[in-house]
DNA sequence: GTTATTTTGTACTAACAAGAACTATACTGA
DNA sequence: TCAGTATAGTTCTTGTTAGTACAAAATAAC
């Protein structure tokens, strides 16, 4: 087992979180000129071209937790993009979809969105994008890991 | 100039977020446990071993936009953990510092907090965490770079 | 030397976030 | 069958976030 290096684990943090944020920055800038949100671009971005899905099913696709969900949600039902409706063989659970205005937002926005990112990633070799992601899902596994971990020697 | 792929671009935005969201997790889990949320804590390391310093910096240094950073020392001085004054040779600065409680508080809760982030980069060879900071800096060069072009297209 | 502009921080709003408590429904095992 | 448990969503609280508008102070321009 490699002996971490305590700089070097700070780089990474500082890294990963600096570089999230500039991606946020930039999504979130071109987002709002849509008129919508970042957790709301992520849920029209995960509906689109379903038939719709429950809220747990939505929760664990956008990571926005079910709490912060209802409220997402409530805000674009009032803009007439997406829809809820009780499903009949399991009343606990509601279904969320697009209406025909929200997947006609859809269509719109979505190719929209890749676009206006697409420089960015111009600007990168493709190799190096694979390697990362492939560092990155190294990172994340270690960071699920530790936190399975941790939790347990809590209970 | 390499010509972007889509599916790889959005695989790379996925694993960053996913990351991201990873290592939130993990160390808010034990930020809570030490009665401090994320921001706080980011806001008690940076003052730590420093004379302190102005909200404009700690801005700079938090990634905290200096509307939010108003609350969050507001709830950081409830706590009795900083303090702030103003500067005699520029009255528009506010200088902000960890109090003698905050200090103590500083060096218990930022070694605990390396150590237990510890295990996770014990699981990652040195090279490979050196390689992932020059792959993340160069992602978030490209970002900083076409949000400042699109930013001056809008103006 | 007064006016114009910039800088620094705060106040306010709408939205998001995590977690806990709660309601309603569904399942499970004796 | 029925008590106990698990699951799905909502509601509530506290805190964070971005953005805008604002007040005060400092700097620049003339």
């Amino acid at each position: 087992m490699p002996h971490a290096n305590k700089e070097l684990s700070l780089s990474v943090i500082r890294e990963l979180a600096r570089t999230y944020q500039a991606f946020e920055q930039l999504s979130a800038f071109h987002i709002r000129q849509m008129d919508l949100t970042p957790p709301q671009f992520d849920v029209v971005a995960t509906l689109g071209n379903t038939p719709g899905m429950s809220c747990k099913e939505l929760s664990e696709k956008t990571l926005i937790t079910k709490g912060t969900l209802t409220g997402v949600i409530d805000r674009l039902i009032d803009k007439g993009i997406v829809t809820r409706c009780t499903l009949e063989q399991d009343r606990r659970s509601v279904m969320v979809a697009l209406t025909a205005q929200g997947d006609a937002l859809f269509q719109q926005v979505f190719p929209a969105h890749l676009a206006f990112m697409k420089p960015a990633f111009d600007l990168l070799e493709p190799a190096d994008m694979t390697e990362l992601c492939q560092q990155l899902a190294r990172l994340r596994a270690a960071f699920n890991q530790v936190l399975e971990q941790k939790k347990n020697e809590t209970e």
